[in-house]
RNA sequence: GCCGGUGUGGUGGAAUUGGUAGACACAGGGGACUUAAAAUCCCCCGGUAGCGAUACUGUACCGGUUCGAGUCCGGUCACCGGCACCA
């Protein structure tokens, strides 16, 4: 009988459908596994092969977790508002809630086709009103407790999508999704405080299991440091305050630079005598987008004006100094003010020297600062020129000076974090609606919660207005409405919310996801706790992952949740690259490879590139699947390399595993009958051990090839029943389709899916004799067989008896000899005397 | 510039964390079966020298520790990802 995988998966995934067969129950007495993938964006491209590495992974995973006797919830959704919708909406004059449906629909069937274990019954769709009621909810909870505010401040606005986008969005100061020009913009948004929660969100990293670069990420994103504001005296009386990380060389301070925003600046125009020169500087800087502000950051010639007519007077040792202003100093960071110094600060040396500041020295141990600032913050500088702080090392004078501060009362310890707020509001229309109100005599209300969901209205037109207003600001009727508080006329907040929104919390939607009374039950919340385990890709470790854990952490502090954290667990994979069809290796000559190098540039150099259309290297799963079987794509996306590197598709590779499924289907019918053999226990054994562990580490690719071997060695030494049986468990969550059909036609009974994991016995994985490289100074030299069970000495014995290395030791002495048990024996001789 | 990661055959990648480098595959070569091809099954496959057993060499580069280093330490180079005037 022939291999036929499409029957087949076909066959079984109806089953699985119409038998419900991985519907979970909350309450159920085993214990639970919550694992957790990414729910997709549908896309009108449908799925591309990115999604089967993630999902598989976690699809295997939950598959042996419920063989391990879990109960276990592994679930799906779609996060379907957002632009790329919106905008094929307003192209083709369909309303986006239509394209939603088809594009939900397409990935349903796809997904379906791979066989994956969800429970369907739990599937959420963000905008689904009675899901999206939820979100709204959750934002009126943040309104309430006073983290959501309205305000009027510069954003990043992307010219093509009219749409504010959050600082996450903007990459290399373009828009993430479109590629457009980001500018800067003053707009009245929304925002979230997610700055309150910047130490919890650093603090929770402690309590769970992420993979390093996880945590690093966040908390380089955070942005953590400590150090001291500062207050100087202005020659106009005004106290400036600054923000430094090295109190300790307050001495060298010799200027001082504040922000073109900064208040003060506005405030002396009076007093300044250079005003013209300050407010074109202050006018040019206003213009320039955060990216032409910050890019090729420490190399950017340093530009600034000195106000002439203020001065500051540093508070160490009264002396005045100037102040300039310049862009290198942030109005959004600290307090939009530092002071200056040069002897020990990179960019201010480089403003120093443009400007001709003095540079004093005020930690010694580096080079001549007036060549290059010494910037060290260890043991190795010591304090000079400081007054009170000589001889103290940095890290001693740091905390003497602050506390010289406090009781001067000039100054004190500060920890800032280069987090923002979040801007929750975007001008567009396919996103869940504010639910806020705005009257005139009452100010922002919001909308009493028996009013949600706050329905998206329809509407004619989606196209964003050109004044930056979202389309909902134009259906006047919904717009305008009473004021809940005091009923007189009022206006509906019009800007939606962004795509992160949702997706912020539908992991506590899967574990009651029909609830109308609460976001989930108290029950269902506190059965399934935490996500035990949430695998994603590494580009949304400082988007939604972040997103997420503030919310959670929120809905905890106000007793909605019984967990601070959401996930136990989180780890990543790599992403899934295409051949390059302009690589140079993939010509022959000189002048071929010169050709490519002149037109592509550096990409020629690349052997693999992310996937596109123009470069026609696209894998499209239906192909794939069509070709050789979901559980061929499945098995290669596991095989194809170390699960959290990139890797790059391999045609060929995918017919190397629809060859090793052939081989696995084949040895089927040449079976002998019986339990497990005893010539296969030793290699069943090992194999149920290492499949075991490798896939709890997500070594998926060794734990395949151990398979692999093993199916070798079925066909070399002939396999049994009994032996064929624990292959076909070990192999079902990688090739559910194809085991689920043999476990069938073989009468093992039932499901292979409902079987508990084989286990493995450790006396029975190790064999009897054991061969030993013999090494003799470092290197081997001949190998021998012993008992397992020998003893170090016999073992040495049985090395010196070998011929080859008993020919070594001729007139030699044995100096030590080291016995690694199993592995090597290592001799080291010297002359005899 | 800062933070994180990677560097192993023609290719994808293994190596129980200091113990026989190249598992398992792909590609390639040879053989069996076949009228033939495909499929299948078996064998070979880092480099150099040799008919051969074998010897030497080999994990980006230089040096070190060790009986023993792909793995640890010091330095260099290249590439990938993130952050980037955050005081």
């Amino acid at each position: 009988m022939k291999y036929d995988f499409t029957t087949i998966e076909k066959k079984w995934q109806t089953r699985w459908k119409d038998e419900n067969t991985f519907a979970c129950k909350n309450g159920d007495p085993r214990p639970k596994f919550f694992g957790l993938v990414e729910f997709p964006y549908p896309s009108g491209a449908g799925l591309h092969v990115g999604h089967p590495r993630p999902y598989t992974a976690m699809d295997v995973i939950a598959r042996k977790k419920r063989m391990d006797g879990y109960n276990v919830l592994f679930p799906i959704g779609y996060d379907a508002f957002g632009l790329p919708t919106e905008n094929f909406a307003i192209k083709n004059h369909v309303h986006p809630a239509e394209v939603t449906k088809q594009n939900i629909e397409n990935f349903t069937r796809q997904l379906h086709m791979l066989g994956y274990s969800f429970d369907w019954d739990r599937c959420v769709n963000t905008t689904s009103p009675n899901y999206y009621k939820w979100t709204q909810w959750i934002f009126l909870q943040h309104y309430k407790h006073g983290l959501a505010y309205k305000t009027t401040m510069p954003v990043n606005w992307c010219t093509s999508c009219k749409c504010v986008l959050a600082n996450e969005e903007v990459v290399e100061g373009v828009c993430e999704r479109c590629g457009a020009p980001v500018v800067r913009k003053e707009k009245s948004q929304w925002m979230l405080k997610i700055t309150a929660y910047a130490q919890k969100l650093i603090d929770g990293l402690d309590t769970v299991d992420f993979i390093d670069r996880v945590k690093t990420q966040q908390r380089n994103w955070i942005g953590r440091s400590t150090g001291a504001e500062v207050t100087f005296k202005a020659t106009t009386g005004d106290d400036i305050v600054v923000f430094t990380t090295r109190p300790d060389t307050l001495f060298g301070a010799t200027y001082m630079v504040v922000s073109p925003e900064h208040r003060f600046v506005k405030e002396w125009k009076d007093k300044l005598s250079n005003w013209d020169e300050v407010a074109t500087y202050v006018e040019a800087a206003g213009r320039k987008s955060d990216f032409e502000r910050t890019e090729l950051s420490a190399d950017k010639e340093k530009t600034g004006v000195m106000l002439q007519g203020v001065r500051a007077i540093n508070p160490v040792n009264g002396r005045e100094i100037p102040i300039f202003i310049s862009d290198y100093v942030l109005a959004s960071y600290g307090t939009g003010a530092i002071m200056a110094v040069p002897a020990h600060d990179t960019r201010d040396w480089a403003f120093a020297k443009k400007f001709g500041c003095e540079i004093i020295e005020v930690v010694s141990g580096g080079e001549d600062v007036q060549k290059e600032a010494f910037t060290a913050k260890d043991d190795t500088g010591i304090m000079v020129n400081s007054d009170f702080l000589d001889g103290m090392t940095v890290k001693d004078a740091i905390p003497a000076i602050t506390k010289w501060l406090e009781e001067k009362g000039i100054g004190h310890e500060q920890v800032n974090y280069k987090l923002r707020d979040w801007v929750f509001s975007r001008q567009r229309y396919w996103g869940e609606p504010i639910p806020m109100v705005w009257c005139d005599k009452c100010g922002w209300v919001p909308l009493p919660e028996d009013q949600l969901p706050l329905l998206l209205p329809a509407v004619k037109s989606y196209e964003p207005t050109d004044d930056g207003e979202s389309p909902l600001s134009k259906i006047t009727d919904w717009v305008n409405t009473t004021c809940p508080c005091c009923g007189g006329s009022a206006k509906r907040e019009t800007d939606t919310m962004p795509q992160w929104a949702g997706s912020s919390w539908y992991f506590l939607r899967y574990m009651d996801p029909h609830n109308n009374q609460a976001l989930a039950s108290k029950e269902a919340l506190d059965y399934w706790g935490q996500v035990d385990w949430y695998n994603g890709g590494m580009e949304h470790t400082t988007l939604h992952l972040l997103y997420s854990r503030f919310w959670n952490n929120f809905l905890h502090d106000i007793g909605v949740i019984p967990h601070a954290e959401p996930y136990a667990k989180r780890t990543s994979h790599g992403m899934i690259l295409g051949k390059n069809p302009h690589y140079v290796g993939n010509v022959d000559t000189e002048k071929e490879k010169q050709a490519l190098i002149d037109k592509y540039g550096s990409q020629a150099l690349r052997p693999s590139v992310k996937m596109s259309k123009s470069l026609g290297n696209v894998v499209n799963p239906d192909d794939v699947i069509r070709d050789y079987g979901a559980d061929t794509m499945r098995l290669y996306i596991m095989f194809i390399g170390d699960f959290e590197k990139t890797a790059t598709w391999s045609d060929e590779s995918v017919r190397g595993c629809k060859k090793f499924l052939d081989r696995v289907w084949n040895l089927s019918e040449k079976l002998k009958e019986g339990d497990c053999s005893p010539e296969n226990e030793l290699a069943v054994h090992r194999a149920i051990k290492k499949v075991s562990d490798d896939i709890e580490a997500m070594k998926f690719n060794t734990a395949i090839a151990a398979l692999m071997s093993l199916v070798n060695d079925f066909y070399t030494k002939g396999a049994t029943k009994g032996d064929y049986k624990q292959l076909l468990l070990m192999l079902s969550p990688f090739a559910p389709h194809l085991c689920e059909e043999l476990w069938e036609i073989n009468g093992y009974g039932g499901q292979v899916c409902l079987q508990p994991w084989p286990e493995y016995d450790e006396s029975k994985t190790v064999a009897a004799t054991a061969k030993m490289a013999v090494q003799v100074g470092g290197k081997v030299k001949a190998n021998i067989v012993v008992d397992a069970g020998a003893s170090d000495e016999e073992v040495v014995a049985a090395a010196l008896a070998e011929p080859k290395i008993a020919k070594l030791a001729e007139g030699m002495e044995l100096v030590k000899s080291i016995v690694v048990k199993g592995k090597l024996i290592s001799l080291i001789f010297k002359p005899k005397a």
